[in-house]
DNA sequence: CATGAATGAGGCTTCATTCAT
DNA sequence: TATGAATGAAGCCTCATTCAT
């Protein structure tokens, strides 16, 4: 409850605007009552962090079973609870600059979704269903960085950015790394640049 | 001089780690003076982003002229000035989730170099270098999310990011953009996971 | 406890003198406590202020059982308090000029206490206590005019306003004002109202 | 003229609002050139504070030379200069409240303002224009009285104290003193003195 | 003589935290 | 357990004043 109302005051204003006090009228308790549970502001928002890191986690792991696209789609701040968690993770970068505890939480949080996308290209590979010779590892590093770099774009001009062309973005980067399933003898893909 | 103190504490602690006093002690003033200068601490504030980004810009410009990969490569943090760069910036992204007037900035920064990248990329395709037939406005689109991208997992893992890393990720995205100039009947590229 | 120290204080010093440090000191307890009290300094002001009004308000409508003179008398800088209360009121009308919420609590408490006069005058007519035929609202005016007039001057020469002259003035003002009482067929003074 | 700028910013915004930096502005100058002439703020204030003094005075002064009554309403708030000097006035009795030195102008102003009125008085009587057995001293005290605390009472609430209620009340107060002239053989009054 | 720069002091306010109830 | 009161620290800003140019 007290890390809900957190998060929503960090997205709305960010991180340094957040008072004790003010999670406390969100949570409609006193101040008292959130230093006696956190004992520390630094690990009430470190607490939230980590907490909406797992929120997303999740969600997207759950959505994985949908294939990889969707997984990604679980990501991207296509909604606004995405948007909302990508402000909030925007606002701890910049405080991962200074706080080593919690660039470790950052740096762990972008191996691990590699990591995720990772497996299921492997898993997409083992099942036949990728173009062979693929430098899979490269391609998930690749996969992430558009993300990221996205997701940035997207929360400062979202006008820019509407969904379908956060879509295309990453279809284009897709789509070449699955096998034609209908042409047995593809003919060898030319035009890069269509994507 | 007050700015330059300014960048590199806001790179070494973060925005709301830096007071107005480290500034002064920084730049071996009294607070006094900061405020006389700068009337405020936003507008401090304000005028050290718009400072870094300036500067950023000035340097990429001029290494335009050597060519695309010069310009990217001016931008993406492969030394400690740009390192730093990167970490001012990241730590008004934080802000500009709720300053608008600091999150202008930031959609303004972003668009210009866009298109900086697109009047490069046109600049190319006029000379005849380019793979003819590319969307070089998607082209651009993504050549900047993939640096965003990149930039942030720099950042929070260096170690995993060396220079050749970041030099190999855009060069495998502007490679198959340029026409092969030796080999007039190019054999079809079958390898898209080459990038 | 906090305003009654601020009143001693602004008595003392006047009103930009008075620091939320000399208040916070003066009641023993940390300045922040002070703030958490009363948001403001200038909330703390306002309040005393008002305080101020108000207990001589009570102070006089209380001694207002016993005539007019009382009422008067308990207005009049004649004693430690009353001279402190108009201390107080002085250093705000300065600020009245440049406040309007004070010049208007300062403009209530004018018409208010005219209004007090006015009463009580209309109540002593009422009672065939006075001379027929006067202008009962000029006199309260008057009166009230004289009061405010001497007070001040009071303040700066106290050597020269002796409890006596106060009372003599303010006599020689209410005197005529009653109908003679011995005299049973009292020739009709004509002038007095004529003022 | 650095002293005409003080004079109305101190009517405007109140003394303690009043800042070298405003004065140096409003003269078009440096601070420096103010606190070079001045010495001292509070010297500043100071001599502001006299010059306003004096230059009542002598207004009031050749005003003198029509009657009494001319004298009076050079002094009374019924044009916009002497509602600003009044409003000077007012700022700097807060501040005499703590400051001897203001104190004294302020005690010295005030007596010589009533020997003025004595004086005035004083002559009519030795022309005989005056109901003999007045107590001039006493008449001079309460016509300063009156002439204060309306004044006070001008300034919060204007419009309860049009030019003519001004007059009117002096009026009341000087007309019982002045000899009824066309009546040769006047009736003795009685009682006016009697106050 | 006049100025802009520089200073040090101080004020108000806010905040995270702790303590007694 | 939960709270309101209390605290000390710290931040930003403003101001009057002085100094070098």
């Amino acid at each position: 409850m007290v890390i809900s109302v957190a998060c929503r005051l960090i997205a709305e204003a960010g991180l340094e605007a957040v008072t004790v006090r003010d999670v406390a009228e969100g949570a409609k308790c006193s101040t008292a009552i959130v230093s006696h549970y956190f004992h520390n502001k630094r690990e009430l928002l470190f607490l939230t962090y980590n907490s909406s890191i797992d929120r997303a986690t999740e969600r997207c792991m759950a959505a994985a079973a949908n294939g990889l696209k969707a997984y990604l789609a679980g990501i991207l701040p296509l909604g606004e609870e995405q948007v909302i968690e990508w402000k909030i993770w925007l606002a701890f970068w910049a405080r991962a600059v200074a706080d080593p505890e919690i660039a470790e939480v950052q740096r762990k949080c972008i191996a691990r979704t590699r990591g995720n996308i990772l497996d299921i290209l492997c898993e997409l590979d083992a099942d036949g269903a990728l173009v062979p010779g693929l430098d899979l590892e490269a391609e998930a590093r690749r996969i992430l960085t558009l993300l990221i770099g996205m997701a940035v774009q997207v929360l400062f001009d979202p006008a820019d950015w509407p969904a379908e062309r956060q879509h295309g973005l990453i279809d284009a980067e897709l789509e070449p790394l699955y096998r034609k399933q209908r042409e047995p003898a593809a003919a060898p893909r030319q035009s890069v640049g269509a994507r």
